[in-house]
Parts: structure tokens; C-alpha cells; sequence
DNA sequence: ACACTACGTCTTACAACGTAAGATTGTCAA
DNA sequence: TTGACAATCTTACGTTGTAAGACGTAGTGT
């Protein structure tokens, strides 16, 4: 009896900024970033675009919101005797959490501003570090380098994103057959290789670039600090 | 006696596809990604926007162009003994380009096809590695591992771009200032960090990574091959 | 000298975007 | 009933990429 049929039906749901960055994440993550416009997001709400602007001032301001939900989802490895363990939690969190929300990981760098969810992640990695006896210097610098292989390793594997592990089989085999191999033979190796790679462990990659890091932190951990107390050092 | 006053006399010179894209990466360079349109960019040329389309077929084609400018200002390492020294070379050299055209980074993540440059800089990578004597399947895992650290740390830094190195510094301290320092310690202490440290070496943050990444790497090879091959393997 | 054919450029137009300004409705208090 | 306020919608503007086609200019074949 209703004069219009729903598409969704959250249009019973009485309208909120929460419900508004909600919706967002769900555009986002049907249809890519490129596909949140006001106009779609109003209407997956069954509502005109200007209605949003209730609730939130700007574009800008959803687009930061669905950011802080998505680093918010970030599980965080907890500071302690076993740091490489808690920030091998972490890292590996954060990457499962942008690969689950592909248009994520470009706007986490590009974000103006810094969200209290960002703010508890940093804190966290920092944290764990500084507590694992790093001095304040190496802490910052162990930091960066983390921090560089998650986002870089996540976009990295998202800007490949063409649809599922099947249609990669697919899709890199039409690459190889225009690719000039004489040319670039290794290209064509590493493309053979991800052909074949296919089953053992999809995180592996990740967890090996990780653990190079992870290992080369703690061999200084070792020669800034050669005797080891249970807590802090500091030089 | 000309019937206009051209702003930039490049309308002497007749246009090209090679003028479009040079005159592309100067307003990228400018004005940032944003600000290139394709009226802004045919008025930079002393033409109208529909008169590009006569060199190229859309504006992607534009920006897989200025894309693959970018990727071919790297400077590739040699393949051979100094392995280390090689992919040193190769990847602060992509950083440093991509610095210089802050706009890059992401857009090379993201772009659809692989450029000929983009060909030769994988090539390269993953060649020295493989002649450096790694496993097929280790090159794969450290050429990842290198290029996320490339793109991320960039990414990362032009990221947060938002200037001038002075410019930063009153940027953080404001960002401190309303920063709860009790709740997140470890942010502030990093921030303090970035505050003090400018002097010594801008690009010591990047090449740390980088060479947890290389001297993991070596290790690994070692321990793949403990035998050292034809090549010299220094230590 | 003429018509014809590219080539290179411009004009016009359209759909989609973010959003400013203000009209309109629904709901509850006085 | 009358107001006030909260929530939503209408209309409109400027900007974006680009489709369709008109226009002038140069060169060529006859």
C-alpha cells in the first residue's frame, strides 16, 4: 500500500549520522569508493541527497567517519613481553581489516586530520615498541617501517583488486600472453609465480615482509640494549 | 598584436600528446591531482578543453601518462655483486621522484594496465634479486616486501604533506596542543620526535626500512644457499 | 582554378557531482 | 489554534568529463 516500493528497507528506521556512515560503508564496500555520491547514498536510505546535510556538514566529513569505523575495527595486540607478538596481532589485523573494506586503505593516508580511532592505533604500535625497551629514536623509525608495509603491502594488493582469485588466474594469463617475456623474463616469472603460488597461505606474503621487519627490529633491540632486563631501556 | 595575451606562451608551438601530458604533470605538480581538469589543461595550452581529445581518448589516458613520465624518472641500480647497493639505488631513487611529484604515489598504485616504465622498474627489481641467487618464490616475497616499503613509506610522507618542513613544525606543535596527551603518550612523545629530529639526514627514516628489508633479505640468503655460488656474497 | 578531403580546433550540450538557499512538512507545546 | 522547532525536500549553481558535430584551414588531384 505504500505509494513507493523500498529498495532497502531502512527507510522505517528513523535517520542518524551513525546510520548515515553505516550506509556509507555498505556503498562503499558494494560498489567502491567512486560509487558513495550524495545522491546514492540518499537514496539507499530512501532519501533526498540535501537530507544528509542534517547530519553531517559535508562529504568530507562522511568520508572521515567511515574511515575512523574502519580503523576502529583494528584489533590491538596488547604491549608486553611478547611485542613482536602483539604488533604481528596488530599489523596483521589492520591489513585484514583494509582488505575487507578495499577503498579504505588509500583514505587512511590521505585523511585530514588524525581520528581518535587512528590515535589509539598509533598509541598502540608506539606503545608496544617503546615498552619493548626501544629507545624513543628507534621506536619512531621501527614505527614508519611498520607502519609503511601495512598501508603499502594493503594498497599494493588492493590496487591489483580485479574481482575475485579466480578471475586472477584469468586476467594474469591475458597479461602474460601480451607480455613481450624476451623483454622483461623476470615480470613473466613473478607472474608465473602468483599463478602457481595460489594455496599454501594468502597472509604469508604479508607475514614475510612483516616478520623481516619484525626480526631486524629485534636483532637491535639486541645491540642497543646487550643485557636484558624484563622492562624499560633507554639510551 | 595578437588578439589575446597568452599567460603561458606555449601556443606557439604546436600541440602534441607529448605537450598534453608534460603540461598535465606541471599543473599536477602545481596545483595537486585535483587541479587537473581537462579545461584547466587546455587552457594551460592556449586551447579548448574538446581540442585534447584530438591527442587523447579520455582523461585516463592522460593520467596512465603522466604516470608512466614519473615511473621512467627512476633510476634503475645494475644487477651484480653489490646487490644491496643495487635495489638501494633503485628504491631511493623511486622515492625520490615520487616525492618531487607528490601526486604520483598513489595514482601508480591504482593504475589500471602496467606502463613499459612501470615493466622495466619491476623487471629490474626482481631481477637483481634473482641473480643475486634468490629462489624464485624468495625473489617474489622481497620484491613485494621491497615495494610495499617504497610505496608506503611515500605515501605515507605525502600523505601528510602539507607543505613546507617548516610548515610542519607549526602544524605539530597546534597538533599537540589539543592532542590529550595523557591518553595517548606514545603519540605525543612521536610527535615531540618529528619536532626535534629534523636536522641529521631527511632521508635516514626511509632508508632504515629499507635496510631492515635488504639486510633480512641477506640473511635469507644465506641461509637458502650457505654455499656461496660464481658470485661474491660479502658480508 | 576548383572541388574535395583530411586535419585540427571550437561550440554546444548533457549527465553527474557537491552543496548553498530556502521552501515545506510533521510534531509537539503553549 | 498558534506557534516553534526539527527534519526533509525543491530548486538551482558551478564544475566535472566528454559525446556530437560544426567550422576553418591546408593540401591534393583534376
Amino acid at each position: 500500500m505504500a505509494s513507493q516500493a523500498r529498495p532497502n528497507d531502512e527507510s522505517r528506521v528513523p535517520l542518524s549520522r551513525e546510520r548515515v556512515i553505516d550506509a556509507a560503508i555498505r556503498l562503499a564496500d558494494e560498489g567502491g569508493i567512486e560509487s558513495l555520491t550524495m545522491r546514492r547514498l540518499a537514496q539507499a536510505l530512501g532519501v533526498e541527497a540535501m537530507s544528509l546535510y542534517y547530519y553531517v556538514a559535508s562529504k568530507d566529513e562522511i568520508v572521515n567517519g567511515i574511515v575512523d569505523v574502519v580503523v576502529s575495527e583494528f584489533r590491538l595486540g596488547l604491549p608486553g613481553a611478547d611485542w613482536k607478538g602483539a604488533l604481528r596481532t596488530t599489523a596483521t589485523s589492520a591489513y585484514e581489516v583494509l582488505l575487507r573494506h578495499p577503498w579504505a586503505a588509500s583514505l587512511v593516508l590521505s585523511a585530514t586530520g588524525v581520528s581518535p580511532a587512528r590515535l589509539r592505533y598509533m598509541n598502540s604500535i608506539l606503545g608496544t615498541l617503546r615498552e619493548a625497551g626501544f629507545s624513543a629514536d628507534m621506536t619512531d623509525h621501527g614505527y614508519h617501517a611498520l607502519e609503511s608495509h601495512i598501508m603499502g603491502f594493503t594498497l599494493w594488493e588492493v590496487g591489483m583488486d580485479l574481482g575475485s582469485h579466480e578471475d586472477l588466474a584469468v586476467l594474469a594469463t591475458a597479461f602474460l600472453e601480451e607480455l613481450p617475456a624476451d623483454e622483461f623474463p623476470y615480470v613473466a616469472e613473478h607472474v608465473h609465480q602468483h599463478l602457481k603460488e595460489r594455496n599454501p597461505d594468502d597472509e604469508g606474503e604479508f607475514a614475510f615482509g612483516l616478520d623481516l621487519i619484525l626480526d631486524g627490529l629485534e636483532r637491535i633491540l639486541f645491540t642497543e640494549s646487550p643485557s636484558l632486563p624484563r622492562r624499560a631501556v633507554d639510551n
